[in-house]
RNA sequence: GGGCCCAUAGCUCAGUUGGUUAGAGCGCGUCCCUGAUAAGGACGAGGUCAGUAGUUCGACUCUACUUGGGCCCA
């Protein structure tokens, strides 16, 4: 027997209900146990979640996919790992564990202890990997979440290890020298990722415009300008546009060089003497605005060339500075330019810059000005605001500093189209072999692919260490002597080491355990030591398609750590289980939110796998867009308009999330907000009413499916019309689910609801209603009730709590027999038997006449209600008039009228009016078309009926 | 400077091989229903599909350029 259906559709209280049924009755590990083994696979690869923080409901676009997808899969019988994977190492945890602890600094996580500073990461990630996994859950998120794999994993960093040997191996990797923005507070570079994410405030600085005296040329100089003096000291060339003018003013005894479009910034009268190109200026000896500070010795700075010059602010000569600027260190390496590196990691100024040694960067700018101004070198000084990178955890502003970082090496890039690249170059490019593995990849958007590619085609070579604590420790190890090697395992370190190892015996590959060790230097004997630089984090995320491929028992997860059921063998090699991680490998379907991940985790897996294996690590990768706030504005926490996922799960609940992320196109940014979610809550109360109006009825009449279907000879046009439609519709929901187009598959379900309550069940209440339980009555019911039934199939993975919800009070309660949990049913298929697709056109065509003949009616100011005698028509073929006759109770009714029949007067009643069929014409009349198509609404009344009767009438065109 | 995306009704968005009158929801107007009712339904108004040029018999759809917005790289 039915249990009524409550009137409100409270989504939060039904999926508590759910998870509880789900939890008590084992509803997900009776599906994996029923298709463990089953030779059909999804074979699916997490991208790990960082577990750093709570999920915002940003989060759960992508996850939301991630278990539709599984779920659909799981239905048609396919054998899953349900592997979620947690991020855990890298300056992201480290920040927050340093605002818990109150730290300002590098020196206080020294102060603190890097052993006891990592433990607190680690727990840090335990504490939030369980967070987001309870919130996943709630999220209806179907995983493993017993095994969920964990970046900081030994397999991981081992894993990492051999990737990183196997590149030393090639030679790629090496010790490289960058300009970096550099947080003199923090003692970090930072990334630009970094710095473009907020990394900007409108600062004030005083910027000042010097004059440097031309070597060999009296009273002449180049005016320059610069918005940070303290890299004056470290300037060694002066860059000027070759193709740019340049002008040679006179002011008093003094000759000043600079762009004539920047003549506004000179100070008092002047006289234009010469126009020259910027190339005649290229060369030119100058004496340098510190030439007597130590550091600056036998430097001889000159003016050279450089296409990056503008005329939108300054001089139009630019002030070079290698050891402190990106820019000015790429020109650098092509200019053969030397490098001054003034700044220590504190900001403060290193040994060789005299009476600057010592003071803090961030203090001296007035103190420059100064003394520029009492050697002459001052042509005047202003404020001036600009928009300037600042460190995003303690807002100090970034210095440019220059810092040695290990990279690997991504090969040259050649001038030429990517096809047009031979197997030669590839063979000694790495990045076109990555572009390789790309092509033979399905990206979905396809857009995602050129994105992919032209990232590829432009990256610089890959940083892999950062300056800090928390994450991989890399096995770089460098000897006094200049020598360094790359060790590729747990095995190969034990092997080697020669001192310190029992200190690191027992413990992960993490600082400071795994700096005890060191090894002897290959080259001269002595002991080297690990490099105390750790990893960049995307090599943890980018390593997953190999290293946590496992048999799930096996993964590392802290609680087993803890509980002592987790054994980290190091006798294992890579992959750990090849057996196994062949039959997973690659992934066939991976989804990510795009922006971002080109280059970060689609880069690293892309990277990491053509590296190892040669090929894409995935087969098909959908990507989607971000969630805004419902303006279209960010979600920022300090802007108090992001929406926590616990938040929206307690207001609108999980399943109306999933429902708007289902209907979302994944290639648009989604405009998160509860007014929005409201609409999208009216829509699916309408499938709410039809399904209480079933019951509602069903409970009266004591009426039970009881799996019956029903009887063919006794449906109705409607029924079989409602049972066309839904036959079609699974087909084509089907279809989209199959190509990863959730959106598709969600509207066409949202149509069929439309139809089914607007169309089916409005037209066919009376049935329900009459008092008799006959066979018609019982029909209607079935007929109902497969379309119900079906659609709750059909949209399971999609809301799995409400499928669930509806499905055990329509089906389970009245029919033992049927599957436990609607997750255990199959996925529904479309019955060609019931598909009628005529039918279908038919009641499309009943449907507009009934609309026509209510706006008649409008037109006339007379209401439905009022009977009309008769409803006259005139269809346009022979088809139309069967089709109305055939239908015409229905037309009678909707539209109130005690007879329909066709015109039997036309003359009288009908104007005739013809249009010329574009898609007809164009094919037949070529050049003509558009003539005729002009010619043929000129047509009159007489002529059209005379076209119709005769079938055919020549109309000669001007 | 290079690459990619977007621009369709007041708002938020659909529109997959180019082809009748370009669609939906919300909002708006006019009504209906009152046996799915703290619901539901009908009809209607509203668009030079950013602009220009081209390809084509035919362009919202393809190409080029322009403008505006966003992202990535330099």
């Amino acid at each position: 027997m039915y249990q009524s259906v409550p009137q409100n559709l409270d989504f939060p209280e039904l999926e508590k209900k759910i998870q509880k049924f789900w939890d008590e009755n084992r509803i997900f590990q009776k599906l994996v146990a029923r298709n463990r083994g089953s030779e059909k696979r999804f074979r699916f690869l997490d991208g790990p979640i960082t577990a750093n923080n709570p999920m915002g409901v940003h989060h759960a676009w992508g996850r939301t996919y991630k278990d539709l997808y599984h779920r659909y899969k799981a239905m048609q019988g396919h054998d899953a790992r349900y592997q979620n994977g947690f991020d855990c190492q890298g300056l992201w945890v480290e920040v927050e564990v340093e605002k818990e602890l109150g730290f300002k600094s590098k020196k206080d996580i020294e102060a603190f202890g890097i052993d006891n500073f990592v433990n607190q990461c680690k727990e840090r990630v335990d504490k939030y990997s369980k967070i987001q996994t309870a919130q996943s859950k709630r999220l209806g998120f179907w995983m493993d979440w017993e095994n969920s794999y964990f970046t900081m994993a030994p397999e991981n960093n081992y894993a990492i290890w051999h990737f990183l040997k196997k590149c030393h191996d090639q030679g790629w990797i090496y010790k490289g020298y960058d300009v970096m923005p550099w947080c003199a507070r923090c003692g970090i570079a930072l990334s630009d990722m970094e710095i473009a994410t907020e990394g900007y405030e409108e600062k004030t600085h005083k910027s000042v415009y010097i004059r440097l005296p031309i070597e060999g040329r009296d009273h002449e100089f180049l005016l320059v300008w610069t918005t940070t003096p303290w890299t004056l000291t470290s300037n060694v060339a002066v860059a000027v546009h070759p193709d740019f003018t340049y002008i040679k003013v006179k002011q008093g005894e003094e000759v000043y060089y600079l762009a004539k479009g920047r003549k506004e910034i000179l100070k008092g009268e002047y006289q234009i003497v010469e126009e020259l190109p910027g190339q005649s200026l290229v060369g030119l000896k100058y004496k340098g605005p510190f030439d007597y500070l130590p550091a600056q010795q036998g430097l001889k700075p000159r003016t050279v060339a450089w296409k990056d010059v503008t005329e939108e602010d300054g001089t139009g000569m630019v002030h070079i500075a290698p050891g402190c600027g990106k820019e000015d260190f790429a020109l650098g390496r092509q200019e053969k330019l030397p490098v001054v590196a003034p700044l220590d990691e504190a900001g403060a100024y290193i040994e060789g810059f005299d009476w600057l040694t010592g003071k803090n960067v961030a203090e001296v700018a007035e103190d420059i000005i100064a003394d520029l101004k009492k050697r002459g070198l001052l042509y005047y000084a202003h404020k001036y605001t600009h928009r300037y990178p600042v460190c995003w955890r303690c807002h100090s502003e970034l210095v440019f500093r220059l810092v040695n970082e290990w990279f690997i090496s991504m090969g040259p890039v050649y001038d030429k189209p990517y096809s047009q690249v031979t197997p030669e170059e590839k063979r000694n490019s790495l990045r076109y072999r990555i572009m390789d593995s790309v092509k033979t990849a399905r990206w979905i958007p396809s857009f995602g692919e050129d994105r992919e590619m032209d990232w590829l085609k432009n990256m610089g070579d890959w940083c892999i260490s950062k300056k800090r604590y928390w994450g991989l420790a890399l096995p770089i190890f460098e000897c006094g002597c200049g020598h360094f090697e790359v060790l590729g395992g747990y095995k190969e370190l034990r092997e080697r080491a020669v001192h310190g190892w029992e200190k690191f015996q027992g413990h992960t590959p993490h600082r400071p355990w795994v700096d005890e060790v060191k090894i002897k230097c290959s080259k001269c004997g002595q002991p080297a030591s690990r490099i105390p630089d750790v990893g960049n984090p995307w090599l943890d995320a980018g390593i997953v398609p190999y290293s946590t491929i496992l048999p799930l028992e096996d993964c590392y997860t802290p609680d087993k750590e803890k509980s002592g059921k987790y054994r980290f063998d190091p006798d294992r090699g890579y992959p750990a289980r090849r057996e196994y991680w062949e039959q997973w490998f690659p992934a066939e379907f991976i989804t990510e939110c795009f922006p971002g991940q080109f280059r970060n985790w689609f880069y690293a897996i892309l990277t990491m796998s053509t590296v190892l294996e040669g090929q894409t690590p995935f087969q098909t990768l959908l990507g989607h867009a971000l969630v805004k706030d419902e303006k279209g504005e960010e979600m920022h926490k300090s802007k108090d308009n992001s929406i926590p996922f616990d938040e929206a799960a307690d207001r609108i609940g999980a399943d109306l999330m999933r429902w708007i992320f289902c209907c979302q196109n994944a290639t648009q940014n989604l405009h998160f907000g509860y007014h929005n979610a409201a609409e999208f809550k009216r829509k699916l109360l309408t499938l709410h009413n039809i399904y209480s109006f079933y019951i509602t009825y069903a409970r009266l009449d004591g009426f039970s499916p009881a799996g019956r279907k029903p009887d063919q000879s006794r449906l109705t046009l409607l029924d079989r019309w409602i049972l066309s439609e839904l036959n079609l519709m699974v087909g084509a929901a089907r279809e989209s689910l199959d190509s990863y187009e959730a959106m598709s598959a969600a509207k066409r379900m949202e149509a069929f609801v439309e139809d089914l309550s607007t169309w089916y069940v409005r037209r066919s209440r009376r049935r329900f209603w009459k008092s008799e339980s006959d066979s018609d009555k019982e029909t209607a019911y079935l007929t109902l009730y497969a379309c119900l039934e079906t659609l709750v199939r059909l949209m399971a993975p999609m809301m799995p709590f409400w499928a669930e919800e509806i499905y055990q009070n329509l089906v389970r309660s009245v029919d033992p027999k049927a599957p436990e949990s609607v997750h255990l049913t199959g996925y529904p298929a479309a019955d060609e038997s019931l598909i009628d697709r005529r039918l279908s056109e038919e009641m499309a065509l009943v449907r507009k006449v009934v609309s026509m003949g209510h706006a008649a009616r409008k037109e006339s100011r007379i209401k439905v209600r009022q009977p009309l005698a008769r409803l006259l028509y005139r269809g346009k073929s022979l088809e139309v008039w069967t089709v109305i006759e055939k239908y015409q109770d229905i037309i009678m009714d909707e539209v109130n009228v005690k007879a329909i029949g066709p015109i039997d007067d036309p003359d009288r009643l009908i104007r005739y009016k013809a249009k010329g069929l574009v898609s007809k014409l164009g094919p037949r009349y070529k050049n003509q078309a558009n003539l005729v198509k002009e010619t043929v609404p000129t047509m009159t009344s007489e002529q059209v009926k005379q076209l119709v009767q005769e079938g055919s009438f020549t109309l000669s065109l001007v």
